[in-house]
RNA sequence: GGCUCCAUAGUUCAAGGGAUAGAACAAAAGUUUCCUAAACUUUAGAUCCAGGUUCGAGUCCUGGUGGAGCUACCA
């Protein structure tokens, strides 16, 4: 039971007591530091049922909390704010329950009940994996593994856009142009051959639409009817007639871009539960249509088309069907959804992580789900993010603007090498462990710095400044975990034992417990807002209050004995917080750096 | 046109309707015979505008201004 609960119950017989009032929800806050106290009480809230002043009301409380609330100590109002300090056994004894607890932040109380669905990547399988991804991705997997540290069961998956006309550009590109070109021959990532024949087929088209212009056509006519284009639409039809040789080529290709991928995601430290191929799924859906047709939730056009009226709701109306009866793009989604219940049927919920320019498109999607009648359907989200830009705009792949994930992870590895060498601390490690911490300190550098920021709002990303490796950052929280890692390793203290709950605590050991005690509240909070930042901004007050304690305070040379092991399992108990915490933005944590 | 989202120090980000709006970077100054200076300690600096609701508004409401996005029988 944490500090508020307790302190809730006393102020509800309080307010009972003392004025005859029924009110069960009171507002605490963290008491500010340029004030005495531990928990602040905001009294103005109940001038709506006590008529009194508010400072003789604090005062009040304040009184039956000291002669009543074992753990009050004493009190002081300010205007409206009752100010309460409590004993330092109540923050000992709770340390002693938390301090060897390895898990501590990640919540277990919830298993076994219904599971969540989280997607996140949804890569086109034409192009390599840019900045744009990165975000999404690290958004994605964030929040599965804070929803599972909140007691969730999670599954994580994608859906890989992998049929189309844009796979029939690279496809015929590489037919016409490639001379048989593999990523075995050209040592290129499969991914990026791809994406290469994607930029190869889109210049063709240009200089054939520019041929066909000059000859008289306008512009709109030779997009038309470009020879090239025309060829990929012919592919495209193909595909769908199940042409063996284009679907081996189509196969072929997509695997080269599907290793691609595992190489990207490995490099992020990512990963998957299932995958779902658009090529399986775009014919679904339209069952369910036919089902809600008959149902009422739809309606048919006179040239047959199906759309869903959701003026009710605000919405337009929306089209679910094709006149000649295929499906679009919503139709698929939602034959998806219903496909991943039957698959898994513990999933009571999914979470989509997709860029904010498609709210208005799963706005839609869930109304239509509820409006079918699933009960799942109550309990999707649409985790809609901002999309990163470029101080010039927004990234474009024709101008060459577009970060590439591969090449930026490896940017930031080079960097951490750089400040790293000149740091000159890693004596005794071997080349590979160098390699290997290197790049958990750029990658570190790079989660954090996006998964800081509230997935709501762009981000801002300047390619020449880079991601900066001090201050508020993820190599700066890697770098606390390591020093307390050495101080573990040079001080002999074990986990276990007790502390004395007379012990003294100064002030930075109090507020570095009162911050530890709030990090499973902060874990819920996390989960249920789909917000990594918090977790990131958390992780960074403690460090930061951990630091200032580390820098003042000696731990290794404590004038007692009684000091050094509780500081130490203090700097324990910070550190498994830490590490639980960065586990939950997809983050490691090195033991030297 | 309609709808959605965003707007906070020079810059990048914080702030569950609560006290004097926090950090970091950049700027200025200091701290290594001491547990890792990727650190710590100081200084200076901000709520787009106008109304409203409230005991109390960066936060909620209305109207502006500026930016982004959506508004396809594309996915």
């Amino acid at each position: 039971m944490n500090l508020e609960t307790i302190l809730s119950k006393y102020a509800q017989k309080a307010v009972k007591s003392l004025y005859g009032v029924e009110c069960d929800t009171f507002e605490f806050q963290v008491t500010r530091k340029e004030f005495e106290g531990d928990i602040t009480l905001v009294v103005f809230p109940l001038l709506k049922y006590i008529k009194d002043n508010p400072v003789a009301i604090g005062q009040k409380i304040g009184d039956y909390f000291v002669d009543n609330a074992d753990v009050v100590k004493g009190y002081n109002v300010i205007k409206g704010f009752l100010n309460i300090e409590i004993h330092n056994s109540y923050y000992l004894d709770g340390f002693n329950k938390i301090k060897d607890d390895q898990q501590f932040g990640i919540s277990s109380k919830n298993k076994g009940q219904k599971a969540v669905m989280v997607e996140y990547a949804s890569p086109n399988t034409n192009k390599p994996l840019h900045l744009g991804h990165i975000r999404n991705v690290l958004l994605g997997y964030s929040v599965a593994q804070i929803l599972k540290a909140s007691g969730k069961k999670v599954y994580k998956t994608q859906v890989i856009n992998d049929r189309g006309i844009h796979i029939c550009k690279s496809m015929l590109a590489w037919q016409k142009f490639g001379n048989g070109e593999t990523p075995q021959t050209t040592g290129l990532k499969g991914d990026k051959l791809v994406g290469n024949y994607y930029v190869a087929f889109d210049k063709e088209y240009k200089h054939q639409i520019n041929e066909l212009i000059s000859k008289g056509k306008s512009e709109e006519e030779a997009k038309k009817q470009a020879p090239i284009i025309l060829e990929a639409q012919q592919m495209l039809l193909d595909w769908e007639a199940g042409n063996p040789e284009v679907l081996e080529l189509w196969n072929k290709m997509n695997t080269w871009v599907y290793d691609g991928f595992d190489v990207t995601y490995k490099n992020i430290g990512v990963d998957f539960d299932c995958n779902y191929y658009e090529s399986n799924t775009y014919l679904l859906g339209k069952d369910v249509v036919e089902d809600g047709l008959s149902k009422g939730v739809f309606y048919k056009k006179p040239d047959n088309s199906v759309w869903i009226d959701l003026t009710d709701e605000g919405l337009d109306e929306k089209l679910v069907l094709r006149s000649d009866g295929t499906s679009v793009y919503i139709t698929q989604d939602i034959g998806t959804a219903i496909q991943r219940v039957n698959d898994y049927p513990d999933v009571n919920g999914m979470v989509y992580t997709v860029g904010n320019e498609q709210d208005y498109h799963f706005k839609v999607l869930f109304l239509i789900l509820k409006k079918l009648g699933y009960s799942w359907a109550e309990n999707l989200y649409h985790l809609s993010y901002g999309m990163v830009d470029l101080p010039s705009g927004k990234m474009k792949s024709r101008e060459g603007t577009v970060v590439d994930a591969d090449d930026l992870i490896a940017d930031m590895s080079r960097t951490a090498a750089e400040i790293s060498e000149e740091l000159g601390k890693l004596e005794g490690y071997s080349e590979t462990e160098k390699q290997e911490l290197y790049k958990t300190i750029g990658l570190g550098a790079l989660k954090y710095f996006i998964l800081k920021v509230d997935p709501k709002k762009r981000i801002l990303f300047d390619p020449r400044e880079s991601i900066d490796f001090q201050g508020n950052t993820g190599p700066f929280i890697q770098y606390t975990y390591a020093r307390v890692q050495s101080i573990l390793r040079k001080s002999n203290i074990e986990p276990g034992g007790t502390i004395d709950l007379d012990y003294v605590l100064l002030d930075k050991e109090k507020e570095l417990i009162k911050l530890l005690f709030y990090f499973p509240e902060v874990v819920q909070n996390a989960a249920e807002n789909y917000s990594p930042a918090l977790i990131a901004n958390y992780t960074y007050d403690l460090v930061k209050e951990f630091n200032s304690f580390y820098q003042s305070i000696p731990i290794l040379a404590a004038d007692t004995d009684a000091q050094k092991d509780f500081r130490v399992q203090l700097s324990r108990a910070v550190a498994y917080a830490i590490k639980n915490a960065f586990a939950m933005l997809g983050i490691v944590v090195p033991d030297r750096m």
